[in-house]
DNA sequence: CCTACAGTCGTAAACGTTTACGGGATGCGT
DNA sequence: ACGCATCCCGTAAACGTTTACGACTGTAGG
């Protein structure tokens, strides 16, 4: 069936009647909305969201951006699906759907979402992996659609967002490795212009200093968050003179090829190198020895940015009371054999 | 700025030649073109997708249908990001963005689907994880919404799908293990209703009698295709009295599950038993003694995908020749050690 | 009998685009 | 000076909804 206008002709009655039989308003015989409804049923008819929402000013619809990039395939470990579930728990209560926008690789991630708000396809967005400066922040401030940011970053003043507890893990870490006789202490990271690379890092200094142990940048291995930067990693570990005994990864699934590239030189993790994982990644947890790290609930955490995000609509603030417009997420820590040993004093 | 009548006050000039300047099109002063692009960078100015699909009947935007049940999730294995990046690469060529849908977990995919196709966000659809008798088939057949299916069905006649190498998996799974002397080959599998549990039964059993090895039903293992369906496979296979020889996995994620198991009655996988597994999961792919498996490429696969969509588009057909509508994707088997023993002749 | 009102329903405007159509200006050839 | 083509632009209709408004019944109350 086309559209409402043929249901109403069919009906012998006329579009608005129809129109108000199908949304439930009030003003419509009980006889006349029975009778449209079996004829939308039988034709097939469901309303055109174009028209719809060009009408409404609204699709009822939450963006999710997530990069497609083949780094990000495997670097992922449906970190996004994890979130997802979360996130549709909260949104179903008002009817929402949530879609998933992902960002083609060759594309700048900006221009691929101003292309995708332009299209009025989503009333909010959520943004994730951000960079210390992000243009995408901007953009939506600016646009005035309301989203919410997984991570922090210096732009634009004030917005909602939820990060993972850097400072807590890379405290909690150190303070396991030194408490265990651990002065050399290598961090994996990414780069600082990405905001979680910035951000850990400096916690990672900050804890060291407090504890005396100072800071050596060249304990500092820049790679990429993923098992082929876990390996590369472990590489350069190897090649450093004053070989670090302990080291903290900055994502668990670098822990896989750090494993391997380790195993190649005959260095067997929890035993010569203490090896500490953060944030949850599915394939790191069938490591032998097994991985201590830092993890946490991705549903949860759904849960958190979904209500985050409907607080800063208008349409539905009032029903979320400010919950504050940040969150540090803290993590728990599981602890393994990969860091379960002890460093003698050398001097 | 609101809209492109703003966008036309503003700059004194009528509503019809700023919509043909931003789009293009030739009968526009080359002066008001730039004045026009000037105007709509300063202000920000996007024409928004509601009005223009309803008018133009299109949206230019694929959707990727997903499941993102708390089961999937596990299931997942990001399958769907990487078939993505595939996917993206045949889309940009024509400037067609793709759209993940995760269907929540408590509702029907079918209405699920119904409401976002209704919805008109997207021009065609790929799905998934086929039933036997898949609703959802018959829907966007009637609905005649171009679409294309990972997995076979029974549904509606001639619908174009790409599905995995079921009997070829299950032939040369069998011919392997049958090889090395087993006779009692167990096998996994989801419930027949999932297409691909019916199949891949079905050829299995096909492929022991063509060996002249009787089929034993106690010998089909039907659990959930997860980690955890494994660790239950191993225990039900455990409990058989004629314990078999070899296992063949439906999906190699629940190979980790298994192995737990095995390992907690101290049996070890590739001498006691013979574990095969089926279609690539990162997170199998750091098991001890590793898998022997039967891969692919996502990537490869997704470009199939949107290939074989696209030449089911009216607004693409011609550019991409009759390929086929059914492909049957071929695996490469991984030897590992998981299967890497002989069985003595008992009699 | 008149008024008021509730219950229904039809009419038409509005949402923001794109595009077919026509018309005015300009330039050119005759 | 005229015809004609070209270039550019404005006008208005159309896409499919929702919804404010008004109109039409029938009923009850005065």
């Amino acid at each position: 069936m086309r559209g409402i206008r043929q249901l109403a002709e069919h009906l012998e009655i006329s579009i608005g009647t129809v129109s108000r039989a199908l949304n439930g308003k009030p003003d419509v015989n009980e006889e006349t909305r029975r009778r449209v409804l079996a004829a939308a049923e039988e034709l097939g008819y469901v309303a055109n969201q174009s028209g719809r929402s060009l009408r409404q000013g609204e699709t009822k619809v939450i963006g999710l951006m997530i990069e497609s990039s083949q780094e990000a395939v495997e670097n992922a470990d449906n970190f996004f699906l994890g979130v997802t579930s979360g996130l549709q728990h909260v949104f179903a209560r008002h009817k929402l759907d949530l879609l998933m926008l992902p960002c083609p690789s060759d594309e700048d991630p900006c221009e691929y979402l101003k292309r995708m708000v332009a299209r009025r396809v989503v009333d909010a967005m959520i943004i994730s992996n951000t960079q210390r400066i992000d243009r995408r922040i901007d953009l939506l401030s600016r646009a005035r659609i309301p989203f919410v940011a997984v991570g922090r970053s210096l732009s634009a003043g004030n917005f909602p967002w939820i990060d993972l507890d850097f400072e807590g893990v890379a405290e909690r870490a150190v303070e396991r490795l030194a408490s265990r006789g651990h002065r050399r202490i290598a961090i994996t990271a990414p780069s600082s212009e990405v905001n979680l690379g910035y951000v850990f890092v400096e916690s990672y200094r900050q804890a060291l200093e407090r504890r005396g142990i100072s800071f050596d940048p060249s304990l500092v291995i820049r790679v990429k968050s993923s098992e082929q930067g876990g390996y590369q990693a472990a590489h350069e570990l190897l090649l450093l003179e004053d070989r670090p005994t302990a080291v903290i990864l900055i994502y668990e699934l670098m822990a896989i090829g750090l494993y391997r590239r380790l195993m190649e030189s005959g260095i067997v993790p929890g035993r010569d190198l203490a090896v500490i994982g953060f944030r949850d990644a599915p394939r790191a947890r069938f490591l032998q020895p097994s991985l201590s790290c830092f993890r946490m609930s991705l549903y949860d955490l759904g849960i958190a940015l979904g209500e985050m995000l409907l607080a800063d609509m208008p349409a539905y603030r009032e029903l979320y009371p400010d919950s504050g417009r940040n969150i540090i997420w803290p993590l728990e820590l599981v602890a393994g054999e990969s860091d379960a040993f002890e460093i003698k004093a050398m001097v």
